[in-house]
DNA sequence: CAATTCACATACGTACCGTATGCGGAAATG
DNA sequence: CATTTCCGCATACGGTACGTATGTGAATTG
């Protein structure tokens, strides 16, 4: 699974070759199947340990925040930068949904977005923003997010493209905040 | 082209195969390499296609509208109930940015993005909203459109969903109409 | 009317996926 | 301790699909 995370972030899923991968790890393409199943049971073995990894670190972002509200954004702006990785934007948040379809449909629910739907619910339960489906929110954050790496990761000028993304997000999310 | 929007619209790019949407055409894979060089190419063609003819509809629906404001929300109203369609969502928006990479990185720059990105200009210019980088909004609002999109698409009971999606996507744009 | 170009077809090599089968060692069984 | 089962993995094979190199007939040009 390291090597497949490492050939499928540089190559691409479908340009990864399964010879190649096993190849590298010592293996043969009989060892994949027999642990896979097929080349996607090999990608949604890798996208559940990243997802998995992302929840983690998201939610030691969130706790570390004494406001909740300030927790949240900071988990959006965690998780802006971690989509800039290349293994993550490319294996989770492209790969990912082309090859596997809708992340809710994937067999291990997406834990990171869990983690981030189970926080707006909590802010909308304490009163601290106005109802909103959670959900909903999640996800509309979440892909505003992706965008915002994919379109800071394509910059020729990362650092400033970043701030102009941060500072739009900022922008979106307040509008959660008010009434 | 006509054969290639249903056949990847259909089996995704990955899983269609030039053999057979060649002779579907009527025409063989010497046809195909000649005209287009390569698959990326047809799938690139068809992008641009499908592209352009997003972007009129989208600023055939901007231009109904009398406030400014009101025209940007109609027009990502729109957007999100184009992305439901199977071959808008499909090719333009899942595969795209997997097989071709960043949508900005194109060699036809994305139409549809240059739209949005031209209307929130507009209304900065204007004063009708606070300044904000008019592509990093468009960009932002574009991911949360397309993330609605595919969730609704991928949900059990659409119309439902679709509610919750706009309500939460109209919260976030007001964050953008409010100092 | 000869020559060139153009659009497309045909044929071939190569790469890769998935499956069926074989094998050696570990574990279980008595 | 001997034997049998089982498990993890390797090997071999078939089928499919892509990209390229080459051929061909019609259209175009001078």
């Amino acid at each position: 699974m390291r090597t497949a995370r490492a050939a499928f972030a540089e190559k691409g899923f479908a340009a990864a070759s399964m010879d190649e991968l096993t190849a590298a790890a010592g293996l043969t393409r009989g060892a994949l199947y027999h642990n896979f199943g097929d080349k996607k049971g090999l990608l949604h073995a890798v996208i559940e340990q990243i997802d998995a990894e992302m929840a983690v670190r998201l939610a030691a972002v969130g706790a570390r925040a004494t406001d909740p509200w300030r927790g949240l954004l900071d988990e959006y702006r965690a998780y802006i930068e971690m989509a800039l990785e290349p293994e993550i934007q490319r294996i989770l948040l492209l790969d990912g949904p082309a090859f596997l379809g809708d992340p809710s449909l994937w067999p291990s629910q997406n834990a990171c977005l869990a983690e981030t739907t189970r926080r707006i619910r909590d802010l909308v339960a304490d009163g601290a923003i106005p109802p909103v489906d959670a959900e909903a929110a999640a996800r509309l954050l979440n892909g505003a997010s992706l965008h915002a790496a994919l379109w800071v990761a394509a910059s020729g000028e990362p650092e400033a493209t970043l701030a102009k993304a941060l500072d739009a997000f900022g922008r979106l999310a307040e509008g959660l905040a008010r009434p």
